[in-house]
DNA sequence: TTGACAGGCAAGCCGTCACTTGCCTATAAA
DNA sequence: TTTATAGGCAAGTGACGGCTTGCCTGTCAA
């Protein structure tokens, strides 16, 4: 359906990136509050759980069940595909 | 308005980048005629053209006037900002 | 076993935006 | 001075997606 670029083209989902690299392992009601605590983020928990699943789908978070637990994990190798796309190898780490 | 998120987010733009990437100072004509040949992108002269005032308003590519022909270059400074927001040190070729 | 807590499903609303269409401006060649 | 060429402006349409709301499932503690 959608891929990384449409992915990152929301300033909520970037947002969460920015929190889970952060901190890493939060639940669903962690990031929630910690958004809307220091980005100034106020979502419903709805909203949030939607985006959660937009970039687990495209690889840039992965989840972890334990109990009632959903822990989400942050994973920036997706996005590395810019790089390699349109940075010059001087500016390119890939190459 | 936008950011180079949203820029980058839109497949019609990211294959006007690519083209760019490819061959620099192309006019509109000539990047709507390519897109159509290699990218198999058929768009309308208009779509193209509104694409290109986006990118440019967010620093992607820049443009000169010349006599009634205005080409369009690539810059691909502002993605640095993906690289440095979300990407390690490892990773990151600006830390 | 009942209640609180973490999360998911599904439908609906609404705004934004990509794209088209029609017409206009400006440069340059015939 | 026409006519073709390169590009811009503006309005309209249609669809996608972000967000809300309401309700449901599953886990753990009291």
């Amino acid at each position: 359906m959608s891929d990384i670029y449409e992915a990152i083209s929301v300033p909520a989902r970037r947002a969460i990136l920015d929190e889970l690299h952060q901190r890493d392992r939060q639940t669903l009601f962690e990031i929630t509050a910690r958004l809307a605590m220091k980005h100034n983020l106020t979502m419903s928990r709805q909203a949030i759980s939607q985006h959660l699943v937009v970039l687990e789908a495209v690889g840039l978070i992965s989840t972890e069940k334990s109990g009632r637990y959903k822990y989400h994990t942050l994973h920036t190798e997706p996005l590395q595909e810019i790089v390699r796309r349109w940075l010059s190898p001087r500016e390119n780490p890939l190459s």
